[in-house]
DNA sequence: AGTGCGATTGACT
DNA sequence: GTCAATCGCACTA
């Protein structure tokens, strides 16, 4: 799509504010090693979780869950939502302060057939769309709490240099807190976007 | 200590 | 469209 062999980003990349970051990160790519393989995505779908913001996991008190959403930019924070599934965050502001976004959705671009494996579906569409789905075909899980996604961890962000797509808007998907704010972002007319059609407009 | 509720998904009517 | 699975954590007492 770009030409451009992807690369890692570095932490000076990263805006340097949570929704700057939620933006930034659409259509950049997520890079999963394992022994079997490489996997890889571009980000289609992503949420900002701002300091204040009530639907933000670090709103209250620091605690051994949400305690990754107060490190330095860059960071994964990964936790287990309705006891069922794991979601990947990007801690977004300072260190100390709690922030993050979150990666809703990939359009999957290599090791296709392994996250086939990991979802138990073959539907290409179904592989990565909706942030359960993600995690469980990237194989991310609570030991990835943490690390540093732009270091040289099994799990990284990266680029291609493609910059061509238009971000649409919408509000937050699934949360009740604070639930009016226009805090969503996404690829417009990308199918591997979650979400109900009239937020994808 | 007990209760309620999610940043979801998949199965089912 | 509805609904259960499943568990960490916030909240109440």
């Amino acid at each position: 799509m770009s030409g451009e062999p992807v690369r890692r980003l570095e932490h000076g990349e990263l805006p340097a504010d949570t929704v700057s970051l939620a933006r930034f990160l659409i259509g950049k790519i997520v890079v999963r090693e394992l022994p079997e393989g490489v996997l890889g995505g571009r980000i289609a779908e992503t949420e900002a979780y701002l300091p204040g913001d009530a639907a933000c996991h670090a709103f209250r008190a620091r605690t051994p869950r949400n305690r990754s959403l107060f490190l330095a930019p860059g960071h994964a924070y990964v936790y287990i939502a309705y006891g069922t599934s794991f979601m990947l965050n990007v801690s977004s502001e300072a260190a100390g302060i709690g922030a993050g976004v979150l990666i809703r959705a990939l359009a999957p671009l290599e090791g296709v057939a392994l996250m086939q494996r990991h979802r138990g579906v073959t539907r290409l569409l179904d592989l990565a769309r909706g942030p359960g789905r993600l995690a469980a075909a990237l194989r991310i899980d609570l030991g990835l709490d943490g690390i540093d996604l732009c270091g040289a961890g099994p799990l990284w962000l990266g680029t291609d240099g493609w910059d061509g797509g238009e971000i649409g808007e919408s509000i937050r998907i699934g949360i009740t807190r604070d639930a009016d704010r226009v805090l969503r972002f996404y690829l417009r007319g990308n199918p591997f976007v979650s979400g109900p059609k009239r937020l994808n407009r």
